[in-house]
DNA sequence: CGGTACATTGTAAACGTTTCCAAATGCCGT
DNA sequence: ACGGCATTTGGAAACGTTTACAATGTACCG
């Protein structure tokens, strides 16, 4: 392993003047500088990240952490943050934390020293485990989180609105009996897209019916499970919500198999608008979210915290959803 | 930010003792050990990891490094490597790398010091550049590479086997015009699938027809092309083999936006089986790849290459890929 | 009671960088 | 000719760890 102290030497000059020569050209002569950069050419010199951050305290990675890796939905999100941060020069130090709690919070301090800053998108996040998990002023960017927290930078989309937007279309389609199938509960989007479907009914004057809210858990299988219960449950919707598009997806499979013809005999509805959700059949209506656009900016939110690193004020942004109207819900002319 | 002097003047002990209070736990008196640990405790301290690893050389972390991150193949590739990393207690340094050459190299080398060893998935990989991208010896798994390389471990699919397969079921459907849309030239998965559909059509007594090898590059966009362009001219196969799934649904997409039934008028195939082929109307047929697979053996074979660090000699694994058959290429049954 | 072995702890070097500070060199103005 | 300044360079400290080695104390054995 060559080390700076190699092209130093080749180069016949001290280290100090080769660390010089390879970056801040102006306090090194000319000729010293090319020398310098020949050999440390010649010996495929690159520097050891490690030792550099060390001194720097600069490590010009950030952490990024999910509930989960399964799906459209989260490598999107990872696609956006890791296209931003290569853009900036940095690299992304990638994990799952699939439940919170003490897994949580070892994940985040497993990281200490080897990132400058965390995208971190936790549903379920509390906001208490951070004075534990994190030195205190560390730069983190949260994604979907709950409101509760004022200590960091935040990032969600406008999930309420957006099911809202849907449940109101789909009542102005003419349905009185429409289900949602739930995310998982104390799961922040999933409380809040809840939230958006029963302030859509209310809007709309059609009654909260509890049984035809059933539970979910964002995957296909649940999709597929949430349908066939409310097919089983003798009196079936005419229109699914699906609280993301995995179980939306999943729901069309299981109508279709269960000989169910979508949308003219139940109209169905996602959320997130995942790419696939344009090539299903009947193509999904769902709720658009710029799935990479939100890796983008919460990465993007990162960097600009780490040049300004103190004494900041700490933002709360919300990205606008719109309804993207497909067959699968049956308006006319789609 | 809180270090190991911090906790070791805390429990009133060395900075010495206190390291190895905090791992080794035999060379250190027991009652010290617990004062160490609980004032580490209290600081909530945490290491810095890389000045761990500037002295351990080791890192814990190991580099991913992906043509590509869209999709779902890259997204569950990354899934099997990261549950395997992080049950081995291995972080994953994620990145992207658009085409080979510069970029790549420059990805590589900016890794060093950085991890420990490295999954790289380069199907473009040409062997010549990872003697000036990575030093001598350094741990690398390649992932559905060509073969010329013989100086690292390497994990591939059964490309040519898995389409030779899909080809030859769907001439026994009784298929005669059977059209392929490719993956991106001078790829390595693409160049086997498409060897592997020579090698059907031969094997079922059919002439490769230039014509209907249209070109692709994986992606839904360029599945649609493909099957428009098949469409458009004048004579159109009666099945048609997509390199992958993500073309498959496009080629779907474009076939039923066109009237075209499938499988009635056309059978399609896919490869890769991403979890959303069981999903499409029709279900889709596909070469069945244990995509999570791949990427956590990948990790395995790395994490035992790090245990035996030197003079082991290089294997080369095949995953074998299986026939998935569902409705979308209209074998009776489905 | 002296010596040896062991258990426990501390001192200091090392890892590969960056950067502060001082030293060396050459140039200029007086 | 000489002091002062600008430019370029090197020595050495520092970052936070781990660990080889030395030092200390203690117990046991003869």
């Amino acid at each position: 392993m060559v080390t700076i102290r190699d092209v130093a030497r080749a180069a016949g000059v001290s280290i100090a003047t080769a660390s010089r020569a390879l970056h801040k050209d102006h306090l090194v002569a000319q000729s010293t500088r090319d020398a310098v950069r020949a050999a440390a050419d010649r010996l495929l010199y690159s520097p050891h990240r490690g030792a550099r951050s060390l001194i720097t305290s600069r490590t010009h990675t950030i952490g990024v952490l999910l509930p989960d890796l399964y799906g459209e939905f989260f490598s999107e999100v990872i696609r956006g943050i890791e296209e931003t941060a290569q853009a900036a020069g940095y690299h992304c130090l990638l994990s799952s934390a699939r439940r919170r709690g003490p897994s949580l919070e070892a994940a985040l301090r497993s990281m200490r020293g080897r990132v400058d800053g965390l995208v971190l998108m936790s549903p379920e996040f509390t906001g208490d485990l951070s004075k534990r998990a994190l030195p205190t002023g560390f730069p983190v960017v949260l994604l979907n989180s709950p409101p509760t927290d004022v200590d960091h930078d935040s990032l969600t989309v406008a999930n309420c609105e957006g099911a809202q937007a849907m449940v109101r279309h789909l009542a102005g389609l003419g349905h009185r009996r429409i289900a949602i199938i739930q995310g998982v509960g104390g799961n922040f989007d999933a409380d809040e897209r809840l939230r958006g479907y029963r302030a859509g009914l209310h809007q709309a004057g059609l009654p909260f019916a509890p049984e035809l809210a059933v539970p979910g858990d964002f995957s296909e299988a649940a999709g597929e499970a949430g349908a066939l219960a409310l097919l089983a449950s003798g009196h079936p919707p005419t229109a699914i919500f699906a609280a993301n598009d995995g179980m939306a997806i999943g729901a069309l499979f299981a109508l279709r198999n269960s000989g169910i013809r979508v949308p003219e005999d139940i109209a169905i509805g996602g959320f997130d608008d995942i790419p696939m959700a344009r090539y299903v059949e009947p193509a999904l209506t769902s709720v658009h979210v710029d799935i990479s656009a939100l890796g983008s900016r919460a990465a993007a939110r990162l960097f600009s915290a780490l040049e300004r690193p103190a004494g900041r004020d700490f933002s709360r942004e919300t990205l606008p959803t719109t309804l993207v109207v497909r067959r699968s819900c049956g308006a006319r002319g789609n």
